[in-house]
DNA sequence: TAGATTGTTAATCGATTAACAATC
DNA sequence: TAGATTGTTAATCGATTAACAATC
């Protein structure tokens, strides 16, 4: 099999298939056409099969894919079959919430610590996990050897945090604060912005329903 | 001005816009140039004249675009300037944090009710907002006009409540449940896949830091 | 006025789709 | 074998970039 990069267009594409293709090896489906997955994950049939064979997960003439090799194959690109050590940055609602979530599990992300700065959260034990005061960061990362922090504080503390986080050697942020942090090309900055989701949301509601956009459309 | 269509690539890109033209605007900040925000938020210069010129936000030549006229005729687009109802279904962990979520109001969009499943939870008021028993959806959904819903209960819930969704006359979802929702084209739905969102960063670490990835892009 | 910067056109680049021979 | 469905090539379509005249 030849290697060819894969272009940035893809990745989220390649994200769905990940996790879609998890839920029917949980179900225990054995094969799939490109036809079916097309249709079920809103993606043509043609660029299931482009996508998929650029992957180098091979599927078989008048067969399809079969389900339990082309899994594994996939799961490798994104490298989620690999372990990650990460700490959440911000234990209060949202942090909460977040060592809650049991996707990191799943994805090889084995969380370590949690940390704020309010006197009156350090010391409680969520999920299991301790949090701690953010004074003992950068040794904490050195120690656990953390390569990814989940950050999740105020819009305002999160460029400070996010130059801490970066001066003790973290290589990724996910990050769920309302800004975009300027960080070194070399750390992966993951944005979930949900503020943006809702705002796409919106956008769509506008031009299903907003009757002037109907109009406007109809004339094109 | 001449209407454009607004194609589906550019919603997310105009998102951002919005976010962060409404950061400056709280800043008191007046001009930037298409070349500061391009440098900002990492698009070309070239794109972000495409792009605003084609939602009809003008600038001045010489000058750059001036915030306070520009901002408006941005947040047009996507509507957020519109009111929106919009109820919470599912009161456990990511329902409450999404209750306490600032972005809504921001959006347009007012939280009228939440809604669980679990006796203990009915009842209960969180940020001035009432749990309610799911089954009085359908008529707290007429009765409020509610046309957007948010979705954090479990997966395995997640179908049978996006039907009975569906059939309340609800117009849009907000889903935060980790599988692929069917429901007519009409419903407008919003995924945020956080396991997506993980899985893409992962992709990014590995494509960053893979020793393996870095000796084939070498050979390219 | 001179400098800066837009709006827009044309050129390039890349992604998606269509089609079909290969083959399970 | 016959039918189904892949992998891949070529064609199309659309998005991004470059360039520059217009003009504040």
């Amino acid at each position: 099999m030849e290697y060819r990069e894969i272009s940035k267009i893809v990745i989220p594409r390649s994200s769905h298939y990940c996790r879609y293709l998890g839920e029917l090896t949980e179900e225990g489906v054995e094969r799939i056409s490109s036809n079916e997955l097309g249709t079920k994950i809103k993606v043509t049939t043609s660029q299931i099969r482009q996508d998929l064979s650029s992957f180098g997960g091979s599927g078989q003439q008048g067969y399809g894919y079969n389900i339990r090799y082309l899994y594994p194959e996939i799961v490798k690109i994104p490298g989620i079959d690999r372990q990650h050590s990460v700490i959440i940055i911000g234990a209060r609602n949202l942090g909460q919430t977040t060592v809650s979530y049991t996707g990191f599990g799943h994805r090889g992300f084995a969380i370590k610590g949690m940390f704020d700065i309010s006197p009156g959260l350090i010391g409680l034990i969520i999920r299991g996990i301790e949090i701690r005061s953010i004074d003992g960061l950068k040794i904490f990362i050195r120690e656990n050897k953390v390569q990814t922090a989940v950050l999740t504080v105020p819009k305002t503390k999160a460029p400070e945090i996010a130059d801490r986080l970066v001066d003790a050697g973290i290589r990724a942020i996910w990050n769920f604060t309302r800004t975009d942090l300027v960080i070194p090309e070399d750390v992966v900055m993951g944005n979930v912005h949900l503020s943006e989701s809702l705002t796409r949301l919106s956008y769509r509601i506008s031009s299903v329903y907003d009757p002037q956009e109907e109009k406007k459309n109809a004339l094109e």
